[in-house]
DNA sequence: TCATTCAGTAAACAGGTGTTCGCGGGGCGG
DNA sequence: CCGCCCCGCGAACACCTGTTTACTGAATGA
């Protein structure tokens, strides 16, 4: 119970940081063709080149490992939605930014979202449970932004809701097209975006007439 | 090389039949929580109750066993889909039919379900892309019934296709979020079914409306 | 009736697995 | 400076895995 400076004492604690920093990457490494639930504590333990009992002093499970890496996964990505969302309201120059920005994050950072998406409904359930969580706040973000533009005068808390997980759905199955495409199956990058943009915009023509539809069926 | 009759021979072939079945079925049992890439094939013999080796009589891999459950799962479906899709035109009706059958699917197969859910972006090669097929195929189907519509007159092939593209996604989705209603993580039933409903009608909101914003932003 | 086919068996194989234990050695607080 | 802390090590534990082998015996076709 010593440690009443906040800060860490350099070697030790950051040492530490290292090598766990070193069991995940090495972790999603091997999840590029594997799915969680298959992968092995004692692989994980080889490619970072220690012993396997090391392992219990960073986490106390594989589910563990995984929850710590959708964490990494998807914490940096809040401020990238924040980011676009805060820019012109225009609903064109938004789809662009939108499809252009989950272009470049798949593309720089592939193995998080292939994990994301391979284990969003895989079969450990505290990790299933950490991206939902995950993805319900952006949920939340997303509807709280489209809550104050003008073509949402009028529209009620749960239609702002249902309209920003229709979102937040479709950036998902967006990212994970344009994996495919990085990979080689299904159709190429440009087809990926092209086809993505043309969707965000028939939900944004759809919004934009929303008030003829919802008043016809208020009660469904 | 004898079997001139086409015929199966009662007893020596509907009993290998049999078998086979109660492996998968066995299979998708285990799989509702695990995934298949690490569903170990003596652990689906053992709840046969069968010698290990015997497995190879009918599969020769655990993925061969996988896509085999991918038929099983989606190809009735088809009749399914057709019938939906020749009923009346009608939007908001439709989209009744639509998420009742969804509902009513997931709640008679939960585990076939889950299965396609979990495997789609699952760690198996294979199976991965004998779900994408099929998927690909109810995009066929959805986006040849829709060309025919009314709504759809102007419409280009490529756009009528990205329309498909994202019922059949949206149908996913939904299916998932039943399955969690079902097993008491996330909101109830109804409230998944009207979300669904609510965010088909918006859709199909723009689909009427294409043309103001389609004829905007035509190169991209 | 006799020979053939073939689904299913039992046993053994060489590996890989998670987890526990005691121990060493270097950073660290006093 | 000493003594505690604690990360990482190596070995051992019991167990489970996929795959091969030679085999049995009932249904089959001539």
């Amino acid at each position: 119970m010593s440690h009443t400076s906040a800060s860490a004492s350099t070697s030790r604690e950051t040492q530490k940081a290292r090598t766990r920093c070193a069991l995940l990457d090495a972790g999603l490494r091997l999840l590029e063709d594997k799915s969680l639930s298959s992968l092995g504590l004692r692989e994980v333990t080889r490619v970072v080149g220690m012993a396997p009992a090391a392992f219990y002093r960073h986490f106390r499970d594989m589910s563990d490992l995984g929850v710590a890496l959708v964490d990494e996964s998807l914490g940096s990505l809040h401020a990238v939605v924040r980011e676009i969302l805060e820019g012109p309201r225009d609903d064109v120059e938004r789809i662009d930014r939108t499809v252009g920005a989950i272009a470049r994050y798949v593309r720089e950072h592939p193995t998080h979202v292939r994990f994301v998406a391979r284990e969003r409904h895989g079969g450990v359930p505290a990790v299933r449970a950490a991206i939902g969580r995950e993805l319900d706040r952006f949920a939340d973000e997303v509807s709280q932004v489209l809550a104050t533009d003008e073509v949402s005068a009028g529209w009620s808390a749960e239609d702002v809701r249902m309209l920003g997980e229709l979102y937040v759905d479709h950036v998902v199955m967006t990212a994970s097209a344009f994996l495919d495409a990085a990979l080689g199956e299904g159709p190429d990058e440009e087809t990926v975006a092209r086809t993505a943009r043309r969707q965000l915009l028939l939900i944004s023509t759809g919004r934009r007439h929303w008030a003829d539809a919802a008043s016809g069926a208020a009660g469904t």
